[in-house]
DNA sequence: GTCTATACTCGGATAGAC
DNA sequence: GTCTATCCGAGTATAGAC
């Protein structure tokens, strides 16, 4: 997806629909063709999100430790971090949100498979002694996701934000003591 | 800063500047009297920011406990952050910042200030054995004004992010045992 | 200093030929 | 399906009266 660069580098608005048009090498017209309109085009960028996120889950829900397959997770989320127009994107997506109710739903779909995800892993994280009980599973991978957000906010290039990421995690979740081998009596 | 409001609720560009002047109770002309241009306009906005933060720095710079200090500034910057509005308007000016390098300029002598106020904090949190001697300070500081940042983006109304900033903050901080009795020997 | 009126530009979207 | 040509609205900025 050509546009995607573009609205990333440049921002909706500042993106002319015969910018995108000559970057793919076609005319406005043709663009109109497949797309009903500007808003849809850029929708279509984050449309392919959803079943990333779904088999990004499915690949770490069964995994043997839950805290490790935690960070995995936000570490692929995290991974484009590094690359400064991301960051345009995530802000460029924030933006629209707010004016395109369906880019808000279609954004939420994807944010929804993740935050489910992340929960059943602290859930288990939480029933395995792992991760602290007074933590509210659902309430906590939302805030994790809002760390994820965080590291594309710090993106600065040649910049890795694992090391941060999984610092900002491991003590948010660890129970008090930083205790983590009694499951139970 | 009535344009403030506007900017932060419809976005910069899809707020004309007649808009403004209506809101104003005067006409376009006029405003274009008073500023270059729309983007100086904008600007404007968070030209008052810089003493702010000053002042706030200077608040709690010569506090006796340096985290405590850290914890109270964060939360002094994430106050606005269950205002939807507020997260609209960070949104814009991270968005705006990428087109107008004078707009950068300003908001990054504020960021630099909070970051340099908040890495002296941490220094001293370090020298006293309240905090990771690992960490590098200003890099740190940059990590919570990011997460700071990422509080106003996952914006809910009603919902205070005070309790997992605090907890997120005191688990990245940390020494490793959660030990922090020992100053030196 | 503030207004009305408007010049000028740009960009989304469409018409209609091929 | 893809093009060229164009309509149309919107919005910044200015001219010039008062």
């Amino acid at each position: 997806m050509e546009a995607g660069r573009l609205f990333a580098a440049q921002g909706y608005d500042r993106t002319s629909v015969a910018e995108v048009a000559k970057a793919v090498g076609t005319s406005p017209a043709s663009v109109f063709y497949y797309f009903e309109d500007k808003a849809s085009l850029f929708r279509a960028v984050f449309e392919r999100d959803l079943p990333a996120a779904e088999a990004l889950i499915a690949r770490h829900v069964e995994a043997p430790d839950p805290v490790t397959a935690i960070l995995d997770v936000l570490d692929a989320l995290a991974r484009d971090a590094a690359d400064p127009s991301a960051s345009g994107m995530l802000i460029e997506l924030l933006r629209r949100a707010g004016d395109d109710p369906e880019l808000l739903a279609v954004v939420g779909r994807t944010a929804n498979v993740l935050r489910e995800g992340l929960a059943a892993l602290i859930s288990r994280g939480i029933t395995e002694g792992a991760i602290d009980p007074d933590l509210d599973a659902t309430e906590t991978a939302a805030w994790l996701q809002a760390i994820v957000d965080a590291t594309y906010l710090n993106a600065r290039p040649g910049h890795s934000p694992h090391i941060e990421l999984h610092r900002t995690v491991l003590g948010y979740l660890n129970p008090p003591q930083g205790r983590q081998e009694e499951p139970n009596g």
